[in-house]
DNA sequence: TGCATATATTCGTTTAAACGAATATATTGG
DNA sequence: CCAATATATTCGTTTAAACGAATATATGCA
């Protein structure tokens, strides 16, 4: 685990917000993430790749979704790093209203919440 | 406390160096720095002055010195934060070695490493 | 006052990352 | 196969930060 690659991650506002979002729910689908960042797909896309790339997040594809999570073989120093970087954010925003939009938007085991809009319509 | 100042300031690699000299032994001056670093003097400054423009460093001038220190008021997300990067990146160059010169060039009081060497010649 | 030392700042250039827009790939289901 | 959906990638531009080199400021001391 290159400190580089961690700490370039965190540099990033929109990554701040994904990391975020995984530490409080494990486990979400692009779609997910895009739907409560408010931003375009490829923007997050790219951001997720960049991620990914420095082996911080794992990514799992079930059918035409991808699942992100953190990546669970994480040194416990860039945890601890993860962990107390969301202790700072979680009374500002956009950090507070993405995790309340998360917890709402998002169904409790498997659907994404952008397919439940589908769904709904 | 404004995150991105802190993850902007951790996303470069000679601040990391100094952050991590700073929490272990607690306030160097300029020539400390830029001594124990092998960085020319005005890229370390300048680095400084971002720092502490973050109100991540507290300076403190006594006479032609001017001795950095943390920011005692940082909040305890943040310390974290730092002090899990320090414990990541401890065992890592070029870390390993900033810390063994910084203890060897400097004295264990007020002196610091850059006057020692011109009075010793 | 004038010189030496410690630190800070300015300037112009280079480098790297983020972006929007457009497009490509992959999977599912009819 | 074709259409629809989910995700990824490419491209050209823009923006921001870091840099070396040079210079400025400030303090202490002879």
């Amino acid at each position: 685990m290159n400190p580089d690659y961690l700490f370039e991650a965190l540099a990033d506002e929109t990554r701040r917000r994904i990391f975020a979002l995984l530490l409080s729910h494990g486990e979400l689908c692009v779609c997910d993430l895009f739907g409560v960042l408010k931003l375009p797909q490829p923007k997050v896309s790219r951001h997720l790749a960049v991620l990914r790339e420095a082996e911080l997040l794992i990514s799992r594809k079930q059918g035409t979704w991808v699942y992100y999570r953190l990546n669970p073989e994480m040194p416990l120093w860039a945890a601890q790093v993860l962990n107390s970087m969301a202790d700072g954010v979680a009374r500002l925003e956009p950090y507070r209203t993405d995790k309340q939009q998360v917890e709402v938007g998002c169904g409790q085991t498997v659907q994404c919440a952008t397919p439940a809009r589908s769904i709904n319509s």
